[in-house]
RNA sequence: GGGCGAGUGGUGGAGUUGGUAUACACAAGGCACUUAAAAUGCCUCGGCGCAAGCCAUGCCGGUUCGAAUCCGGCCUCGCCCACCA
């Protein structure tokens, strides 16, 4: 054994034993209880940030503790390897995405090979290889067929030069992010996925996930929205044609406060009204040019224009004028709405702008309302100047009302979904094509299966003006799969969240060549254990939950939900350091760079190393490369190792929290893991391999007292470890090691006290500081491989003692102890307690008014 | 505007069911070893007080023998959603 702590060495030696041994290998055992461990799969973008270094290590602690437990592991990983980063790289370096993706990806599983993860590398897949993606193109062709797949034109954001659809996040303050171009709105046509038909069974499948996050929950939740309400129509007569304006609300028991009623820009009312009307079709024009972006609507001002159109009220018969309203959306319920100024405060903002009415209708139940209404009146309450419905309860009065327009015709009740179905359509060339052909003749054609994959072209080098693969003949000429005449072939491609919707079924079967899953997928699936970021809390986990059902649906999967267990891992953050120069701009140093000192009065002063000028503190944010404070974790590698970088990772904060960079931090996990060394040196050294550890043995009080600590911790440890709270399962591994060192020298029985809490301890943080473990467990000669050890249990009997010390309260404060007999009962107690000193002290002849024992921990005298 | 979290030392954070608040670290200070430095080891470390003791888990109140933990009302911060009818 080498004296000093090399964990370079250390680290090689182990990742070789792991490779040649085939140690991560993963193979079905039917009866074998199985765990399949999975962490969300990185994009490659060039090299590994903090962010997955922590992801991965939280699932690697996972997967090698389940090991120990004696279940059969999975953990696979992959390449999410489609996306627009991939394209702009090659615009920057005028390389073929898919050569910048390869090599990315060629680096990245280096770095991810010399953190020691227990990863299964036989089932590696990424999303950019065709004999993935031919099966994106399959079941969206399945989905085609059962209409879960539909084309339908819609509007996006369009950027003018680059001729591209935009992202939402790429249209900054209305203009495209590349060319600063007015961003249009755009009418084109897309592919979409029904989504919305698993509306109710994405949100009742909710309840089913008692091992997710609530917060998660509640955002899908929130996501798919759920309204109750009653749908309706008010009639009106176009051009002779009796017609009806629908609307959707969950507030009907206000339906006689009704004073106008608003429709979007784009719904056909405003776009009817607006011919012959130029003032009105430019408004109408303007609302349509506006953002796309939710976020923005909600600040910009209510506007609105007269349609000079009247509806009939359906109960009362009174004519209600019709606006236009820029704060209506098309795209929910009907694209129109009720107009009850008096109760809904966007239509009273409204009302007040143009003078139209304000009616209150609804008043507490208990009290009046301070008239005229200087806002509207939100909270339910019961009716009145409302006719019959006046004295109704919310309840009461919105049966009552749907009822009434039931039975004339005009509507009833309806739920409404906040969730809409999901455009997969992007005019990108790194994406999977989408699998249709256009054809004169026979219009929009499916690819037959047996010409799937529809293989994107490797070599084509974007340069911003559009989507290459439309500009690329040997890619959209085609024969038509039905008449065999000249076609073109669709050049849109998938929507990347297409990609990652399935992954993790075909980690189960990625060689199968013939079918997308087979019974493997049976053994392995659902994913015992998911891990990854909060920021995939609604879309990705969302679309995965929609996709498995579709799977399901088709015969392909028997279960309903894909993750069992989600663990969403914090976010890893750092200082910031910024200067402002006369221009106002802003120059962000990397923390690295910045000499930072406690002044006086705990003022912390920093300069730049390289000019010893001072920079600004800018607080702590997530790092980044906008903030330029990110850390690269292959230097952390390079210069202490992946044992210490773990060991870090794991111990500053719980995995569902954010960390916090520090490099004293890693400086004390490097700390410990040398002590540890050198405790198993020392034991080495005295020669005491083999002695065993004989629980039963008679031991000193010093010694018993040391391994009482190293089990009472330990089974702290298992109960940390059992609900994720890994921090302080390092933090155990930290304390046996203390109560190791205090062991006294010169007892007989030293060596094999020791020698048993090596072995407890070494197992414990085999998980977190694999290679450490590795080694040390060969060194000290536990036998066989710490891989396969079997899982610390507390020895019960460690931790009995003869005599005990309770806590000793008066009045509920801490006064004192007493040690009793293990066995004392409540009386003996009592005796003991009244006679100690510090009770006497405070009793003081006074009444004992109640005497309480908490078994085992302390007593509390009442006095 | 709505929803969900979270507020504990100088810092990261412990504290299952209410039961010794501040575990384990980091930083800081002191000492030892050393020619010196690094490394290592030992000690101190919530506040006030000479002490007995008192006060401290965002603030105010409640329940309880006993509250960081439970209940009610505020304040602050973070995240998500957001003119969703």
């Amino acid at each position: 054994m080498q004296q000093k702590y090399n964990s370079r060495v250390v680290e090689r030696e182990a990742q070789k034993h792991w490779e040649e041994s085939g140690a991560f290998r993963a193979v079905e055992s039917p009866g074998e209880p199985k765990y399949y461990c999975l962490s969300m799969f990185p994009y490659p973008s060039g090299k590994l940030h903090m962010g997955h270094v922590r992801n991965y290590t939280i699932g690697d602690v996972l997967t090698r503790y389940h090991r120990m437990r004696g279940y059969n592991v999975l953990q696979p990983m992959g390449w999410d390897a489609f996306g627009l980063p991939a394209e702009n790289a090659a615009m920057a370096n005028a390389v073929p995405p898919a050569k910048w993706t390869y090599d990315n990806i060629a680096y990245m599983k280096k770095q991810l090979a010399s953190l020691g993860f227990a990863i299964d590398w036989s089932r590696e897949i990424a999303t950019c290889r065709p004999e993935y993606y031919k099966w994106n193109q399959w079941l969206f062709l399945r989905m085609l067929e059962r209409g879960l797949a539909y084309k339908k034109t819609g509007v996006v954001n369009w950027d003018p030069v680059d001729q591209t659809v935009l992202a939402n996040e790429q249209v900054i303050e209305g203009r495209g992010w590349r060319t600063g171009a007015v961003v249009e709105k755009r009418e084109i046509p897309m592919y979409y996925l029904a989504i919305t038909r698993h509306a109710e069974e994405l949100l009742a499948g909710l309840e089913e996930l008692p091992g997710w996050p609530e917060r998660v929950k509640t955002m899908q939740a929130n996501w798919v929205g759920k309204s109750f309400g009653v749908r309706f129509g008010f009639p009106y007569e176009l051009d002779g044609k009796r017609e009806l304006l629908n609307v959707f609300t969950t507030r009907a028991d206000t339906i006689m406060g009704v004073t106008f009623c608003a429709v979007a820009a784009e719904h056909a009312l405003a776009g009817r009204a607006a011919r012959g009307n130029p003032r009105l079709a430019a408004f109408v024009e303007e609302c349509k040019r506006g953002s796309v972006m939710e976020a923005d609507l909600a600040t910009i001002e209510k506007k609105g224009m007269p349609t000079g159109i009247a509806v009939t009220h359906p109960l009362t018969g009174e004519k209600i004028p019709v606006w236009v309203g820029n704060y209506v959306l098309m795209g929910y319920g009907e694209g129109a709405v009720m107009g009850v100024p008096g109760h809904d405060q966007r239509d009273f903002e409204f009302a007040t702008q143009y003078g139209l009415p304000i009616r209150d209708v609804i008043k507490p139940e208990d009290a009046e309302l301070d008239l005229p209404l200087k806002a509207a009146h939100l909270d339910y309450g019961v009716c009145v100047r409302s006719g019959k419905y006046d004295g109704l309860d919310y309840a009461k009065a919105v049966d009552a009302i749907a009822a009434d327009l039931e039975a004339k015709g005009f509507g009833r009740k309806q739920v409404l979904y906040r969730l809409r179905d999901w455009g997969i359509s992007r005019q990108r060339y790194w994406g999977c094509p989408i699998p249709i052909v256009h054809c004169g003749a026979c219009g929009d054609v499916p690819v037959p299966d047996k010409d799937l994959p529809v293989v994107l072209p490797e070599d084509l080098v974007p340069d911003g003006t559009g989507n290459p693969l439309a500009k690329t003949a040997s890619f959209y000429e085609c024969a038509c799969p039905k008449c065999g005449k000249a076609a073109r072939r669709e050049t849109d491609t998938m929507d990347t969240f297409v990609d990652s919707s399935w992954y993790y079924v075909r980690y189960a079967c990625p060689d199968n060549r013939q079918a997308m899953v087979d019974e493997r997928v049976k053994y392995w699936l659902p994913v015992d254990q998911y891990i990854g970021g909060i920021e995939h809390a609604i879309l990705h986990l969302l679309y995965s939950r929609f996709w498995t059902r579709v799977m399901r649906d088709l015969g392909l999967l028997t279960f309903d939900e894909p993750f069992v267990n989600l663990l969403t891992q914090g976010m890893v953050l750092n200082e910031i350091f910024f200067r402002t120069n006369e221009g106002g701009r802003i120059t962000y140093y990397n923390p690295a760079d910045v000499e930072a000192s406690v002044g006086e009065a705990g003022a912390r002063a920093a300069v730049l190393r390289a000019d010893g000028k001072p920079v600004e503190p800018g607080g702590i944010g997530t790092m980044s490369k906008s903030k330029n404070n990110g850390v690269d974790p292959q230097e952390l590698i390079d210069h202490y190792g992946a044992d210490i970088a773990r060991f870090f990772m794991i111990f500053t904060s719980p995995p569902e929290q954010s960390l916090e960079w520090s490099d004293s931090g890693v400086e004390g996990a490097a700390r410990f893991l040398r002590r540890l060394w050198n405790c198993a040196w020392d034991l080495v050294q005295s020669g005491a391999r083999s002695t065993s550890a004989q629980s039963g043995a008679a031991l000193p009080p010093e010694l018993a007292a040391v391994r009482r600590e190293v089990h009472a911790v330990l089974k702290q440890a298992n109960y940390d470890m059992s609900r994720h709270q890994f921090n302080t399962v390092a933090s155990a591994g930290m304390k046996i090691l203390n109560a190791l060192e205090r062991a006294p020298r010169d007892e007989p029985m030293r060596d094999a006290v020791l020698r048993e809490g090596m072995s407890i301890l070494l197992r414990l943080l085999s998980p977190i500081t694999p290679h450490v473990s590795h080694h040390l467990w060969l060194e000290l000669e536990f036998g066989g491989d710490i891989l396969s050890a079997r899982w610390p249990e507390p020895d019960a009997s460690a931790l009995i003692e003869d005599e005990i010390e309770l806590v000793v309260q008066v009045n509920g404060r801490k006064r004192g102890d007493v040690r009793v007999p293990r066995d004392a009962d409540k009386e003996a107690i009592e005796r003991i307690v009244l006679a100690s000193p510090a009770v006497q002290k405070f009793v003081d002849g006074k009444p004992v008014k109640k005497f309480v024992v908490v078994p085992g921990r302390l007593v509390n005298v009442v006095i």
